[in-house]
Parts: structure tokens; sequence; C-alpha cells
DNA sequence: ATAAAAACTTTTATGCAATAAAAAATTTGT
DNA sequence: ACAAATTTTTTATTGCATAAAAGTTTTTAT
């Protein structure tokens, strides 16, 4: 068999992964040390810092791979083809937040944004900005259907719409995050708020020379 | 005299600041270490941690001091009362990225954006978002001058509103310090699709029960 | 003016992340 | 089974961060 060495990395990094978020829920990001997770894993502390790069690296592999499952099941938790958009984007909001206090407590999602600002252009800091792109994508496919059915005007563009709402709601999420006392019901309202607001601004029709 | 000592500290302050930004420019930020820091401002290395905790902690006071400068002469290098709101928006965008690129270079605004949000919580941060709110209350104000015009409806909320937008610049703010290659120009206009996506979108009118 | 007290800084020491180079071990292909 | 290639581990170094002890300068009270 050609690739006996192939499988012993996957499994190699796959127990890297797995002790690392075992060890991070338990004590905190600040206090396991890559030599811990090393240990954990059956590896050495070098081999950790081969794989992975840096400690948040490993951190960001095992968020990606939350978010995947996060992404599969996103469409379907939404609420169905009768809801208003700025429902829809609040629900969209929502399921993320539960979704990522699910996996990690927020004190270890500030140290994902800040591992994927500092690292851009990294593998796994593309993952993660990929993966962020297919969520964006949820709400584009939703705003063309309520386009189709009549329910959105089909002069407005469903990518830059659907990527201005993923921007804001993101943005909104890491004030969530930064917080340890901001509520997600909270966090909810002040989006609404945003999109209330926006939705009520008219575009000026332009002179039309004719 | 009863305050030498608070003097010679806002000494040591101004040098450590000062030595840094100069150290910052001149080698990027991995590569001052805080001990040549400490040297060029004449103090010990451990001093510079009791000031200002972590590297990135005199990062932000020196971005501190250059955003209070920004947000003097924001306000007067807007756009005058006549233009509409996107062109008021992407040009608050446009004189941000212009004074960011002028303070530092975009690898270390990235360090910036990381230390706000692992921070969170720390003097140095709220400093920060607290500017950030000033900075907002700029397009807030030219709202509220908006709707006095008639140029805008009187039944949105201004503070609402400019928070929203400030929120979608600032995620875009983002994304142009996080790709080397995003050119300042690309951003404006993808800013410029956000706001004409978001004022198409027309608030549904509530069922009237009367 | 001087001595004790208070406030700060520096020195010293330790843990850990990150990186590089040499050494050791294991798989692969013949 | 053996030589070559690949990969991990060992070893060593630098720098951030933090804590405690030691040393210095300013302040306060007499």
């Amino acid at each position: 068999m050609s690739n006996l060495r192939a499988q012993q990395k996957q499994d190699r990094r796959n127990r890297i992964v797995t002790s690392a978020k075992e060890l991070f829920r338990e004590k905190g990001y600040d206090k396991t040390t890559i030599e811990a997770i090393a240990v954990a894993a059956g590896v050495s502390g070098v081999t950790v810092h081969n794989y992975y790069g840096t400690k948040a690296g490993v951190l960001l592999a095992l968020v990606i791979e939350s978010d995947k499952q996060l992404l599969e099941r996103l469409d379907s938790t939404l609420p169905g083809p009768e809801a208003e958009l700025v429902e829809l984007t609040v629900a969209f909001a929502h399921e993320i937040m539960v979704h990522a206090m699910q996996t990690l407590e927020k004190d270890i999602w500030r140290q994902v944004i800040a591992a994927v600002t500092i690292e851009a252009g990294t593998q796994l800091s593309k993952a993660y900005f990929k993966l962020d792109e297919q969520l964006a994508s949820v709400l584009v496919r939703r705003i063309e259907a309520m386009q189709r059915d009549g329910r959105l005007s089909a002069d407005l563009n469903p990518l830059h719409l659907g990527r201005a709402l993923f921007q804001l709601q993101n943005a909104r999420f890491i004030q969530f995050i930064s917080t340890d006392a901001a509520r997600r019901d909270e966090i909810e309202t002040w989006l609404r708020n945003d999109l209330v607001a926006l939705f009520s601004v008219t575009l000026p029709v332009p002179a039309d020379p004719s």
C-alpha cells in the first residue's frame, strides 16, 4: 500500500484537532499549551507547529470543521419562504450565534477573529473566508427566491444584497463575541434596527435627461 | 511641585509611543522588539509592559492618538450638504482608508484589529471603540441634517441608520486591510454596491387592523 | 534639612510560542 | 532486505509576557 504515510498523517491531524478541542473547552485557550495538545495527541510539540503553524492555526482548523456542519443545516433551519427579509436576516444571525456558542466560548471566538485577520493569506484563513462566502450565498439564494415570488424588486442585485446583509450580520456577530456581557437578543435587536433603518432609505431617482 | 512623578511618567509614555511608531514604520511590527522600543525610549523592557501591558497595547495607544486627529478634521473633509447618502458614506469610507494608509501599513493595521478584539475590555480597547462611536456620530449628525432639509424621511431613526452605515463601512475597511491586494477604489465600489442594494429594499407596510 | 515612607523602575527568573537546524526513525521502491 | 526519501523528534534560540525581589528616586512629615 502506497499511502500509509498519508494515512498516518491524517490520523495525526485528527488526533491533534480532537485533543485541542477538548483542551480548549476544558482549560481555555491561554492555559492549554501546544505541548499539552501534542502530548494528548501523541506527537511532539514541533509536529503541531509543522502541521498548523501556530496555536491559533489549530483553533482555526477546528472552527472550520464546525462551521462546515453549520453550513450544511443552516438553510433548513431558517424560516420558510413566507418570511420577510428583516426576519430572515435576524434568524440567520440567530442561528450563527447559537451555533457559535454551542461550539466554543466567546473568549475563544475572539482568538478566532484575531487569527483570521492576522494570518490573512494563510490556507486556513482562506478556508475560513470561503466558508463565510458560502454562508452569504445562503442569503443570496433566499433573496433570489423572493424575487421570483415578486416579494422583492426584480431590479436589485441579489448577490450585492446578500453580501451586504452578511457583512452587517457578521459585524454584529463580532460585537456579540467581543463583549462577554452582550446578549444574543440585544444583538438581534441592534441588527433589526440596522435593517429597518437601511430599508427606510429610498434611492433618489436619477434625473432623466430624455 | 507635587507632581514631578506624574510628569516624568507622562514623559516616559510619550517617549515609548514615539519610539514605537518610528520603529514600527521602519522595521515593521514583528521585527521591532519591545526591548528595542524600551532602549529607544530610555526605559527598561518591563516598564513598557507595565505601562501598556502588551506590544499590541503600545500600538493601540499610538493608533488612538492618530484617530483622534482624524476625528477632528473628518467632518470638514466630507462633501457638503447637497451630497446624497450613498456618496456621503463612500466618501466617509474613503477618508478613513486614506488616513489609515497614511498612518501605518496594512500589515500593522491587522495587528490593531486583532488587538482590539482579543483585548476586549481593556482600557485601550474601550478607548478605541469609543472613538469608533464618535466617528459613527459624524454620520448621524449628517443624517439629522438631511432629515431637517427634507432630503431623508423624517420617520427613520438617525442613530440607527448612522450606526448601521458605520458598521457596514467598518466591515469593508477590515476587508481592505485584510488583503494586501485589495485596492481602495475596489472597496469603495463594494460599499457602493452594498448601499445601493440595501436602499433598494422597501419595508413591507404592516397590515392595518383598523 | 533630613530621615522615614511611598511610589516606581529595574533586575532577575520562569513559562511558553515560534522557528531553525541537526539527528533519528520509518516508510517506500527496487 | 537495503538504500533512498520522507517525516518526526531532539535540541537550541529568540522574544513576549508575567511575577517577585531589589534598588532608586520622589514625597511627606518632623
